[in-house]
DNA sequence: TCTCAATGTGTTTAGCTGAGAACTTTTCTA
DNA sequence: TAGAAAAGTTCTCAGCTAAACACATTGAGA
């Protein structure tokens, strides 16, 4: 009877640190929604020098409440810091992801356009899916992309075959 | 008065109209889930010739009650006949869904082969991509890919800058 | 200074996905 | 063929994401 005892305690020990690991785990999560933020928010800075939540809400598409929900995981994860009223500005960790993702969305673009893919189509094609692009197959592309370039003729004939 | 109350109501009116819609437009969400079932289900049968709950459990890496779960909506959205204990039959949305994706998939593979991808890597991001990928930037793809393939040398020297 | 537009907060809603426990059906085997 | 084992199902619940509404607060310009 005690060792039964026993055996229970210990699975709800069990499972009470798995759910704090849960818990705990949660806080790196980091989701493409978050990188999407990042990113209308660096080109934002670039374009005008700053971000205010209603520029961020027009851009997302989304309500300021969610911006505002969203402006405080961001700083509580350090990817920007963020004073309310204030304004925020993006951590080099932000900026680096916020770089990242900039840089993918060119390369694939580029791509794209060089396989005559229309640039509407392309655009929306880019942005489902370079939230799932690793480093190194982006390296491989750019590599590829960049091969193409430097040998005009291979592109012509492709075009001229894809008429 | 009597006006406003009838803006009042007409508000009422339409969020009701809002929540009816919402609650009919509901049905047609597919998300990527979903797709990800069907191409797994589709490989099964094509390997064994049925898909079994257990099967599909171990391949989607789910426990069975979520399984079921999922055949019941799938069902319920006309994308497989599912009999509980019976087993189940992809309908023709069914399977020209599968096929869709199970194309997609070995089109960006084949793609990411030729560009020096490695096969693990390329795997991962054919999974993440697969379901952002419009059938019009899919045939772009196909027909750059073929053009590769029909001139060897091309790779050949991209293989040799590449080193 | 006062007002109004912008911004922030708390709470609620909605959806997707999944899991555990307990039960039912089917299958296997002794 | 009975009865145990395996497979499948149902019910209930939880975690997570995302967004909206209603309301509170702030601050910049008339």
């Amino acid at each position: 009877m005690a060792s039964k005892s026993n055996i229970k305690t210990s699975n709800k020990k069990e499972k009470r640190l798995e759910s704090i690991k849960k818990a705990h785990s949660k806080k790196n999560t980091f989701t493409t929604t978050m990188e999407d933020y990042l990113e209308v928010i660096s080109e934002l800075v670039e374009l005008k020098g700053y971000a205010s939540p209603t520029d961020i809400s027009n851009y997302m598409n989304v309500r300021p409440p969610s911006v505002t929900k969203m402006l405080r995981r961001l700083d509580a994860d350090g990817y920007l810091k963020y004073t309310k009223y204030q304004g925020l500005k993006l951590t080099a960790k932000g900026t680096s992801i916020a770089n990242d993702i900039r840089q993918k969305h060119s390369d694939l673009l580029d791509f794209f356009e060089i396989i005559g893919v229309d640039s509407s189509a392309a655009n929306k094609d880019v942005e489902g899916i370079e939230h799932h692009m690793n480093p190194k197959t982006m390296k491989q592309l750019r590599k590829f992309t960049t091969f193409l370039k430097s040998n005009p003729n291979l592109l012509l004939s492709f075009d001229r075959a894809n008429l």
